[in-house]
DNA sequence: AAACTACTTGGCAATATAGCCAAATAGTTT
DNA sequence: AAACTATTTGGCTATATTGCCAAGTAGTTT
């Protein structure tokens, strides 16, 4: 792998990375129903609130979400929706992880 | 989160998480073009054999990849074909990089 | 059956990640 | 400006991941 195939494939990682938590997939999974703030991910989440914050950085530090702060609270939407379609393709494999055989999908 | 929510998270979780890694992300890309044996893997990733052959094992335990022995040498394939989908989505991301806005994206 | 090839597994050290508590910051209300 | 609310940051410990080397396994050739 030379420099720049390997920059390319570390610049995706970074972004798959980010998503790769469960509290992060919950998240994406709530804000691409509606913005949420903090407290209400901490609250639906049940963890210490500066873990949800800092669960937070790490998918907006991956361009994932954006943050408006507005008043005291921060409020959290998805920056790039498409982030969804992860999902139908994760059921795929899991859908998959049945069967020992090549599977096709869409 | 309750338990039952918390589980299929961490079940999607475990599947992105095993993409999350350069150099697995450049084996499922290289299985994408054609099946290939340990030792072409290695040749192309310039990484000790021990480490690809682990790298392997994440993906195989994820469901993502398959092996299949034949004389000496293991081959690998893609299981789940779809997970390239993955990386369009990818890339909307990284293009977002780019503004602070809001992306629409397919 | 001994030497060889392709691969996997064990073990270890270095590094990264996660989650909690406490403290700091930013904005609001009184 | 003091008390309050929402969030972030620092610091710490526990745990997980990565990558190399060495050793083990499985199949092949001689």
């Amino acid at each position: 792998m030379n420099k720049k195939t390997k920059k390319l494939f570390e610049q995706r990682a970074n972004i798959i990375k980010a998503l790769a938590h469960p509290t992060r997939l919950f998240i994406v999974d709530q804000l691409s129903k509606s913005e949420k703030c903090v407290c209400e991910l901490t609250a639906s989440i049940g963890a210490d609130i500066s873990t949800v914050s800092k669960h937070l950085t790490v998918l907006k530090k991956a361009g994932i979400i954006i943050d408006d702060k507005r008043g005291l609270q921060v409020w959290y939407n998805l920056k790039v929706p498409c982030v969804l379609n992860f999902f139908s393709c994760v059921e795929a494999v899991i859908q998959a992880n049945s069967t020992d055989k090549k599977v096709s999908c869409g």
